[in-house]
DNA sequence: TTTCTTTTTGTAACCGCTTACATAATAACA
DNA sequence: TGTTATTATGTAAGCGGTTACAAAAAGAAA
């Protein structure tokens, strides 16, 4: 059953079924109720890859959204994570006839700003359930890259922190660690949070005392004072698991700067997998994100929505993969 | 870039290219190799839609495969839950000229009934990283329905069961109640072990003492030892919350039986939302999970992984919906 | 009633690919 | 070398929609 079935049925012409279709304007009442009639009576569906293909012609307007603080650090052509993110979303808008523009995440949203946007992407931990609530008002199809607002209902694209975290404390332990501590980032971002989660969830499953860090990696001040807290309460560390590669790499740092050897005396492991952990000495070892899926995954997660006005939002995570490095046993 | 255009620059038809780009075995070499370096050349990726729409005259063969417990109850005319997800897995097969066959997913699994079968899917909380392994290993594409198994990577599609039971907690919370226990099912299912998570989380989070019970919904035996037990030790709950609705209503009954009435003196909440609840007395809260709609997720999912050659798996989260109804407050 | 607008409907080309079938080139054989 | 079998390539018709444009119908104005 397609369209031009339906079309001999009500004895109008494909043209008119695909107005109907689309509540373009200028069908008379009346032909519009007697296809409506048809279609419902077949129950008809139509073909998302067909429509898909033919509307081509007409390409998508989506703004990738991020926030000031990310868009400063935004190098299109570096490897960072959300330039390799947003990478990932300029690719698959190649592949769908998208047009792309960054634009900064406001906040103060302005409705004028969005004519002829067809879409919306959200990128990063600074999205807010404000933010998702204004879009979703204007009933602008939206999804959120790398961040997750458990209280609204929004589709979102992230990375499985929980279970990275735990594969890699159960690696840890699997190397006869016992003393193996977390540092991470302010745990209001979803991302952090869902590690530490995982982090600890694991160690207490294992009988071992989760016992965590928190540093701002915003600032990238110096970590010296948190290290030192640490040695003091808690002792040298087996094993240091952090919320990211950044940190990690600046654990490493500290820790040498403490004439503390990674990974003889200490192993580290980040999260993420950026390119700068590879060329880094020690190399990181690191859970790796697939960064440029995450991006193209979003991009064709909002062209479905776009599309096909898919109502039940989904939350789509991605797997790790841990990768072992120089900077661990 | 398209097709035609990779055919003007290697002078050669658009047929030979497509050919080419599909392995196909009537192709000489020398003129493989002239289309493949154009297609590298120009770095050329084809539209998976039109690849979809053009190739529908070929039929993906998938298998739908259930555990012997779940096939036992299975009624397609039904509004169980497992009929309804299978009922959702079919239609999206239709819409994409897939045919499916239902078949029991058995212990000792054999290659040759798998002849022709395009891709699998593997639905419910029975499925074991056994199955998966054997399926990755033969290279069939594959996607989990209502079960993740945190230790293999593989595609699935499941319900946010942790987020909608820390609702249903927080709703509890939220109407003043402060004795919440817990009824779940054997928690080595996923479904369950998440919701169960869910609960307890929120409860901490609320200075609240999670307290649960498990019991064998698989048997559905007598409920009353198991009250018996908790009103011994822990006294009458002002609120339960239970893992499924079949639960949910045997909680109910058993309540009614020791004359405790619902909702007046005590308020309970299921998940799922089958259709069931909703002509139970009292007609059951709960949290709805889409189950049509993770059918044809599921099904679409697999369709994108045989024909995309998707490489990263992902995990699909549907969102809940709470929906107030009698049987609480 | 005639003429000019405006609205409604239909026709046909196109989106980018696959593939049945026809044709050309090559290989095999007598 | 001529004939036939085999393999390589091309042509063109779809797949199921959208939409520019043309044509017809309906309304408004003269």
């Amino acid at each position: 059953m397609n369209i031009r079935e339906i079309a001999k049925k009500a004895d109008v012409s494909i043209a008119t079924v695909s107005r109907v279709l689309n509540n373009s304007e200028n069908v008379s009442s009346s032909t519009r109720e007697k296809v409506l009639e048809i279609l419902k009576k077949y129950e008809f569906e139509m073909d998302p890859w067909a429509k898909r293909l033919a509307s081509k012609r007409n390409v998508t307007h989506v703004f990738i959204m991020v926030s000031r603080r990310i868009l400063r650090f935004l190098d299109l052509k570096g490897k960072e994570f959300y330039s390799v993110v947003v990478n990932g979303i300029q690719n698959a808008a190649n592949m769908n006839r998208s047009v792309t523009k960054i634009v900064e995440m406001e906040t103060n949203l302005d409705e004028e700003k969005l004519k002829g946007v067809d879409g919306v992407l959200l990128v990063g931990g600074d999205t807010t359930a404000e933010h998702v609530r204004f879009f979703k008002k204007i009933g602008m199809p939206l999804v959120l890259v790398d961040q997750y607002i458990p209280t609204v209902k929004v589709d979102c694209v992230v990375s499985n922190g929980y279970d990275g975290a735990s594969y890699a404390v159960k690696y840890l332990i699997s190397q006869h660690f016992k003393k193996i501590v977390h540092i991470h980032g302010f745990l209001n971002h979803f991302g952090f949070k869902d590690r530490y989660n995982g982090y600890v969830a694991t160690m207490e499953q294992n009988n071992l005392l989760p016992k965590d860090y928190e540093y701002n990696d915003e600032v990238m001040e110096d970590m010296k004072p948190l290290m030192d807290k640490m040695f003091n309460i808690y002792g040298v560390p087996e094993a240091i698991f952090a919320s990211n590669d950044s940190i990690a790499m600046k654990v490493i740092e500290t820790l040498m700067s403490f004439h503390i050897k990674v990974p003889e005396d200490v192993s580290v492991i980040g999260f993420d997998g950026i390119e700068k952990g590879k060329h880094f000495t020690p190399s990181l070892s690191t859970l790796k994100v697939p960064m440029h899926e995450m991006g193209s995954l979003a991009l064709k997660r909002l062209i479905d929505i776009v599309y096909n006005q898919d109502v039940y939002p989904v939350k789509i995570s991605l797997f790790t993969e841990f990768i072992k490095r120089g900077s661990s046993i």
